[in-house]
DNA sequence: AAATGATCCTGAGAGC
DNA sequence: TGCTCTCAGGATCATT
């Protein structure tokens, strides 16, 4: 499941073989993403070089003269690096040319989603699907005070919070778990209830989760590749409660427990992890 | 307004 | 072995 240090990995391995490349092709194999893909795509992309590859969120924004080109990996999405005359595989539903140069999109439960945004319609960063994302939790704009006027008055469970990515964005399931672990709160506390110590632990937990994850090259469960096709480090082997119910915690001993929020599995130990 | 629930989809794993 | 069933998960949209 790419969470942000697998897009951003991902952004960083195709990055330098697009980037002032021109698009011979872009090749729609089937377009029944999470929205279609848009079939005018081909032509508009024709010929228009790649003029910069940045990532908000989990979104890749692959710019070019007239606009971007957004992509989300959803659940199971990749972008991998074909050489010529490599056969597609089952899921491959896209596929970028360029001179020496194939990136194929596949991602089996198609949750994923490849758009267009026309410069004319506004700046990238207005796209209804980013104006609303909280910061990046790279940036020097992630603060303990972000969280702090963040959280403020919220009642909702603090994992569910982090998983909205309206406060700071990036953290997704897998992480949210292990970041709460890793600062001691307890995944149900209502967000608005922290203090602001607790929140100091949270923000420092969130960036080396994060950072942690990025320097493993990106996490993964089972099915992401990163951008040359390998298969990423297997960050789970390392996850201290992640899809570890039942077995000891790694501070205390007691077994780790799973609950289950907003229809999510959370992993935590009650007696490490307070409210 | 804020929070929760349904939903898209496929593959893996469990259970029979 | 092979069938059916459940579950996983990101993020939007609909509903409470």
């Amino acid at each position: 499941m790419p969470e942000l240090p697998e897009v951003e990995t991902t952004r960083r391995g195709i990055a330098p073989l697009i980037v002032g490349q021109p698009i011979e092709d872009f090749i729609i194999y089937h377009p029944q993403l999470r929205w279609p893909v848009c079939q005018s795509l081909p032509t508009r992309l024709q010929n228009q070089t790649v003029q910069s590859c940045k990532r908000r969120g989990k979104y890749l924004l692959v710019g070019f003269d007239k606009g971007y080109q957004m992509i989300h990996l959803g659940m199971s999405g990749s972008l991998r690096h074909v050489s010529a005359g490599q056969p597609l595989e089952k899921h491959d539903h896209a596929e970028w040319r360029l001179p020496g140069v194939r990136i194929v999109y596949n991602d089996p439960r198609r949750f994923g989603a490849i758009l267009w945004h026309d410069k004319a319609d506004g700046p990238i960063e207005q796209h209804p699907l980013l104006s609303r994302l909280g910061v990046e939790p790279f940036s020097d704009e992630f603060t303990v005070q972000t969280l702090i006027k963040g959280f403020k008055n919220r009642r909702q469970a603090v994992k569910n919070t982090l998983l909205s990515g309206q406060i700071v964005v990036g953290v997704g399931n897998i992480y949210a778990s292990e970041a709460l672990f890793k600062a001691g709160i307890n995944p149900q506390a209502p967000a608005g209830s922290l203090s602001a110590y607790r929140l100091t632990r949270l923000h420092q937990a969130i960036v080396d989760t994060l950072q942690a994850a990025l320097e493993a090259g990106g996490s993964t469960i089972r099915d992401y590749l990163n951008a040359t096709g390998e298969a990423g480090a297997y960050f789970e082997l390392h996850a201290q409660v992640y899809d570890r119910e039942g077995q000891p915690c790694p501070r205390c001993q007691r077994p780790i427990k799973r609950i289950v929020q907003a229809q999510r599995a959370t992993y935590f130990c009650s007696h490490c992890q307070r409210h």
